[in-house]
DNA sequence: CCGTGAATGTCAACCGTATGACATTGCTTT
DNA sequence: AAAGCAATGTCATACGGTTGACATTCACGG
């Protein structure tokens, strides 16, 4: 691999010239630019990113730490922060915490070791932030995790309004929320389950709460605890899942049983991972604005600096409706 | 952020010997490593990876390629990828080419530039390996991308044959095969038709072929294809879909049709994602040795060197007999 | 013809770690 | 007591690029 210098020298210029050109262009003349980059193409130069991050002080990279990619929400996350990520010339470190508290402190203490330019943490851990030091921006997505890190998140709680108004449009008369994963403080589901409490009572219903603790998203093993949920609470007409896993999990459970969805039951789901469009009925769900909430958390991480931050972000939600309402 | 020299300094050593403790430790008293490690506790350190690997010439990254992250079967092998790569203390560098030549190309060079240890690449691009040098080990998975280049895959032919035996022995008549990407030479794909029409001429049956272009993997638009392959092959009972969602796109149209799966059609499908399961009726599927494929390719990576290497490495696969058959 | 400023060159230090060569110390062996 | 060896220290250089301070060159306007 050539180096900056030998490029110099067949450029017949300095190092210093080479380095001005790749950090500040504007300072070297057009035509020693030219000069420059032909003696790079006939080397194949190429610079050393590793040389360049120790001198910098720091990297291209952005460490993206999830607690799953194989879970369909989180796999459209890592997509679009990667997207965003090169196109603004960074590079995603993706780590994945399977939800251990552990794992996330480790994860910290090796991007730290990276010099990455920014962390953005999608964590389902109970005070992650204070177990963490970063010298470089943090961005939580999904939920407020400390006053001290900047969140980007969706307006989970119109997310839950919408689905109760949805509900209650549609004439169900008993309806239930039904959560699928660990409901912690700041946490997005915990704001959809409060939105649509709030809407439906607002709407003189009485919603039915049945929060299941399970702490993988790629669990499959719903159809139990549906079954024993449904058996207490027979007359349900109508259901908000926190996710579309959930959802689908409710429809197949419902047609198993004759329950035709949506005719006996309207289900709505959270997220529009491409399943709820598959599925069969497709499913009526709540969208994230996934995309720009990763614009937005790398974009931070770009510009770090140049502008403040604010503590909490929040994009709208969009109702989906399909065949499951 | 403190240095080595600090914590030398602190524990009254010099930096080789910290260096030494650090990179070989059975040269370094126990006791001298006792005190250093007490130094480093006191101060925090964590040695900087980015000089480390300057020092080195080489990173602890390894650099994953592959069409897209938010497409099921990817997700879990990048899961799976990022798991066997951080048990190895390595971190991974993810990139998504969305099937794009010139991207794939991008990255090799941002690879390189960033000293990785290695590469794995889930290309479905023509060619690609002549265009792409590195010094370090590429490893394709799913693909035999060069004789150059080793090669981790499932055995997609013996994919093809299981189903093939599968729709047989369950008493279909007329068999079509479902092709729901570009088929590429070497691609695994290609193997599994290969296998799929063989073992069915074996057993004296035509096999009626659809191939579908199409470059996106997490497209939607199959229910068009699908409905025009119908109206000109009005007699099929038995369908073998080269992944998973497109199986889920025909259970689809043909419960929408009236068609009864499996009574009237039986599906396979490939790969099984999380959804093969999940579906109405759960669909019996073709399943990769994802966990394998990944577990071997990083592997590979890690103890480069250490032995000879494959040209091609190739996994069972297995059928999981669901409700869609 | 001088002053000015842009474009480069020169020099050197620095980022934090690795490592080879060789010297030193002190303890064990025989 | 001399030799042998393990454990460290010393010193210096390398990895490849960045950057600041300052000097030099050269063209251009007045």
């Amino acid at each position: 691999m050539p180096t900056l210098k030998e490029v110099a020298d067949r450029a017949g210029v300095t190092v210093t010239t080479v380095s001005r050109m790749l950090n500040k262009p504007e300072k070297v003349h057009p035509s020693t630019i030219k000069k420059i980059r032909q003696a790079m193409r006939e080397l194949d130069y190429q610079p050393n990113e590793i040389a360049r991050s120790l001198s910098k002080k720091t990297s291209n990279f952005i460490g993206l730490i999830v607690p799953s990619a194989r879970n369909a929400f989180f796999a459209k996350v890592i997509e679009s922060m990667e997207r965003y990520s090169a196109a603004c010339g960074y590079k995603l470190l993706l780590c994945v915490s399977n939800h251990e508290r552990k794992k996330e402190i480790d994860y910290f203490g090796m991007l730290r070791a990276n010099k990455v330019a920014g962390v953005i943490i999608a964590s389902h851990t109970q005070d992650i932030a204070e177990s963490v030091t970063l010298d470089a921006p943090i961005i939580s997505i999904d939920r407020v995790i400390s006053p001290a890190i900047s969140a980007v998140c969706s307006d989970n709680f119109n997310g839950g309004r919408l689905a109760a108004q949805l509900l209650v449009k549609k004439g169900c008369r008993q309806i239930a929320y039904f959560n699928g994963g660990v409901t912690l403080k700041g946490m997005s589901a915990s704001q959809r389950q409060q939105g649509f409490e709030q809407e439906l009572r607002a709407m003189g219903r009485e919603p039915i709460i049945q929060t299941h603790l399970e702490d993988r998203f790629i669990s499959m093993k719903y159809q139990d605890i549906i079954d024993s949920f449904f058996a207490t609470h027979p007359g349900i007409d109508g259901a908000f899942c926190s996710n579309d896993i959930l959802a689908a999990e409710m429809i197949r459970f419902a047609c198993k049983k004759g329950i035709r969805v949506p005719e006996d039951l309207r289900v709505i789901g959270y997220d529009d991972i491409d399943l709820a469009e598959l599925y069969l009925p497709s499913i009526t769900t709540i969208r994230q604005a996934v995309e720009d909430i990763s614009h937005y958390a790398v974009e931070s991480i770009v510009h770090f600096g140049e502008r403040p931050m604010p503590a909490t972000t929040i994009f709208p939600v969009k109702l989906i409706e399909r065949e499951s309402t």
